[in-house]
DNA sequence: GATATCTTTGACTAAATAGTCAATATTGGA
DNA sequence: TCCAATATTGACTATTTAGTCAAAGATATC
């Protein structure tokens, strides 16, 4: 058959995000790919390259379309109502019943976090470009008088993240908004802890 | 050979845990465990179960000898001092270069943080127990006048976890102890931040 | 020293795995 | 219409995987 695609690169690209996502990158079978899409093996790896290439495409697409509503809300310049948009935006993520619980930005962490390969960099990447969004952020409201001169801008910017990353994990066990929501809560006051 | 026990139990499932913590449940085959441990498949097998008990034991060991400080330090009856304390045995562990980078429960909220078989299980009621852990001391704390009355104690026991997960996962990341030290650092000032 | 019990070992099975490929079908353009 | 390029498909390979087992060796106790 054929001569033309018979499925939309789209949305096979985002079941095979979601499968990663739910069951991680060594976890999954490009049989449970083909399972998950209805897409044939061949044509699978015809469309997307072998599995390393499918999981960072699918890594891309989860950026692009979960993760940059929190890189949306680090733009603003209040730290503390940016901060917490940032956090609001993470709970409406996870609160989705159509979507898998936890993160999967958090769960590459563990799985590729200090691998030499592809994904261990493209992951690593992404960590730092978050944590210097963060750190932007703080600068600018430190430089506009709405953080102390003395706070440790850069700690708080490793904090942020780590804390999003905690959120996520805590989200993964425990599948309860309100533990996310209570952690995300009390890590927006660190703003205004005395230095 | 043999009638007796060839091998050193103990140092033998030092060794798993070690592999399990380094490579994950999944990533980890028993040949990668005959491997680091030099005793042969069927005295693995023999010696400790399937691969899902020599799991749950490397767990339960991982307790026992890596994570039991972080749990003394929370015995104390200052909540700054015990948190800071914390804080301290974890960087500790992570700084220690005879040992992975991470955090096995970190890393084992990930892979089996939603699965319902034993593993799942066994993670769940140890990330419980460390929240109430928080919690007690908190309650403690401000029983004794050391914390305002006002304060959501859940919330904070659940953001103090949540951060020794995220500080986890930044060293996976970042492998760089000042990364953690940062956040270990701003996260115990919460703890004074403005109900 | 006999024997029941335990450990070790390497070979084995059955299933799952990532990736390939030739045969076939289909399309768009010349 | 014809052809070059592309997509689909199922069968295929080679490797890795978890777990088993029988044979053989060693030990403690009686």
């Amino acid at each position: 058959m054929s001569g033309v695609k018979q499925f939309d690169q789209d949305q096979v690209m985002d079941r095979i995000m979601r499968t990663f996502w739910r069951q991680g990158y060594a976890a999954t079978s490009i049989d449970d790919l083909v399972d998950a899409t209805g897409v044939k093996r061949g044509s699978l790896y015809n469309a997307f390259g072998d599995k390393e290439q499918m999981f960072l495409a699918a890594f891309d697409r989860y950026l692009a379309d979960v993760a940059a509503p929190l890189d949306a809300a680090l733009a603003g310049s209040d730290p503390r109502q940016a901060l917490a948009e940032m956090f609001a935006a993470q709970l409406a993520e996870l609160d989705r019943d159509d979507s898998p619980n936890g993160c999967l930005i958090a769960n590459t962490c563990v799985e590729a976090g200090d691998r030499p390969d592809a994904i261990g960099k493209r992951l690593r990447a992404q960590v730092s470009a978050m944590e210097q969004t963060v750190y932007d952020l703080l600068l600018r409201a430190q430089a506009a008088g709405r953080l102390p001169a003395g706070a440790d801008l850069r700690a708080l910017a490793r904090f942020f993240v780590a804390t999003s990353r905690g959120i996520a994990l805590m989200h993964k066990t425990s599948g309860d908004i309100n533990v996310a929501r209570d952690v995300a809560k009390t890590a927006v006051k660190a703003l205004d802890a005395p230095v």
